[in-house]
DNA sequence: GATGAATGAGATTTCATTCAT
DNA sequence: TATGAATGAAATCTCATTCAT
């Protein structure tokens, strides 16, 4: 089995193997996006890609590990995305910054996220390599740091005003989940708002 | 059946029949606690309870009507006591009453509050009769419109507004679920700072 | 338990204990009518008797011997009805009565017959003491023979003609079933008209 | 899943496929003529065939799939082979080369009629596309009045006439249900004659 | 006599995974 | 590489039956 020998240093992963291995991860997204996570079944999966269940365990040792690809793939995407857009400036151009990015990368990428989110939270045993939200906390709380210091941010506790500026951020895509049409921009302006508000010191 | 037999409207539920009904649902709770949703099946729970499957399904006419059960008393028991903890008073006070009100039904029911939200996130065709975050983010923008106009309040939208501070609310029980020991009273102090500068008319 | 102690040779069956069974066993004929023998569990049974199953159980020892008390119960109604309006007369009018009869019995008793033979058709296994449509073909046939005997009736396999004619007979039992509003008299007319001409002497 | 693709339009279906479904179906034939419709769990039939029940599932998509397989293939057999069999020819001519035909298709497939008879009584919300007997009775009631039109054969109601030789066909595939050793030749010369009798206008 | 409660076997179905070709 | 085929575990649900009260 291919994934097994890759293990083995085998470099040269082939053409056939890497068009495979992203339509199948397309196809997941494509799936969890249109019947959930839990209806989103390898025959499900193989259907939609009008091939068989068989040929997803032949390039995904087992369903963990497709869903960790399938995390992979689009976390990536998705991180750097982000970072190209951030600017290394003051905190909170940066924070921003990085909250509009969030918001551009929902319009276009829409299906990948909720496939992301519904992966990450139903698979809770999934290692989820890479895939962390602490690393983000982490970041934000950073830079909410430095502006306390620079005196441009009020005082608060920086790890709790990270979670929450994430868990906002989330929760704008839980909302494109459920409003297929959602005015993304006004939502991402509001919040914005909303913790400029929250965190600027007030003169 | 009991649960059958129940829609005639025969009052009187046996002792008996309300103690196991109780022991049920509680190992649903503790199971989905424990495992998660998805793992939580019939099985599992009667193995908690120490009970045969059987048992479930002789109380409860489907697993359907045994979560639904479980949300009817979770959020219940969640909703009278932020209720009775809300005076009627100015906008931000009840706000501010009701975010305590549930940082504190989160300190002694913690399990039953990861259950509630795992059940609703999982549940989709659940009808989910009672609980529903709609009701409650209009009577939480009802509140913002109601200091807005008062001028307590600075201009945003109140739905988004709305949405957020629930957003919020939810992830100090998703971090509550991560790590058992949280700080509950610290991140409540501090959600509601945030809040609080967030809507406030700055003078 | 009361259907084991009946053995014993306790003649005293008391009245609540007879109209217990009386009311189970009309219930399961209603059951049957209205559901097919699938369908017509215990707990369905018990629903429509507004009693609980356990009852059921304690009167009859198992379900088989419940079906058998119901064949029972409809087979002695039955033959007795039918034997009435048979006199002891020529072979042709006895088989004629006997088809008016049957006609008759099922025009009063249309449930009764359909769950007769529901259980007839379904329990294979049970034993069903009594009522054996043997029997009735035997006594039909014996009439052809001595029809045969007399002149009257043409020469034929009488086994066969009292199949065929128990098998008319039933058919319009099972178009009744079919349906509700079938004109059973215009029907048992034709089928006698049917066997008088299958079976009389041409002149 | 193979039965799910089935519905793309794929024309080929393999060998094993197809092997596996004749099987597979000649198993239920098998396990109905034994143990009858309610006895034939999947498990049943898997046993016999000394397949695992997934194997089954993998082919059928449900119970109801496979058992209007087992019609379609049946009553697909006997249609042909009884419609080979009648001319276009004179009313009583056909109807006597349908009864005969009927009867050397059950000489050849007892279990076969046995197992399509069972299914069609029990599986009363199955569609059973193709197997009515509604066609038939209207086909042999066409016939009828023809030869009534004809000065053939004498008045009577010709929709209760075919219905009830269609239940002397029934009770001949009854009759060797119960008798393995019927003469079946003998029996259907009998109720040939017996409707021969029961039909034709007296001169 | 009666019943609510409990049980466990068995039915259908779904699904990730394995395997031979 | 790819796939059809097969497997078996597990899930939900139904139901006849048993039992303590």
């Amino acid at each position: 089995m291919r994934t097994k020998n890759k293990t083995e240093g085998q470099a040269t992963t082939s053409f056939i193997e890497q068009a495979r291995r992203a339509q199948i991860i397309a196809c997941v997204i494509d799936t969890i996006a249109e019947l959930g996570y839990e209806q989103a079944s390898l025959a499900q999966v193989g259907q939609r890609a009008k091939i068989s269940k068989g040929v997803i365990t032949y390039h995904f040792a087992s369903k963990e590990v497709l869903m960790q690809a399938v995390v992979d793939e689009v976390f990536g995407q998705f991180a750097a995305f982000v970072t190209a857009r951030v600017p290394d400036d003051q905190p909170w151009d940066m924070l921003r910054a990085f909250l509009q990015a969030n918001a551009d990368f929902l319009k276009t990428h829409r299906k990948q996220l909720l496939a992301l989110f519904a992966i990450s939270r139903n698979a809770h045993d999934l290692t989820l390599q890479g895939y962390s939200p602490e690393l983000d906390i982490e970041r934000i709380a950073a830079l909410l740091t430095e502006g306390q210091r620079q005196g441009t941010f009020r005082d608060f506790d920086a790890r709790i005003m990270a979670t929450s500026i994430l868990a906002l951020r989330d929760s704008l895509i839980a909302q494109s989940a459920k409003q297929a049409d959602l005015d993304i921009d006004h939502y991402i302006h509001e919040i914005i708002s909303l913790i400029d508000h929250a965190i600027r010191q007030s003169s």
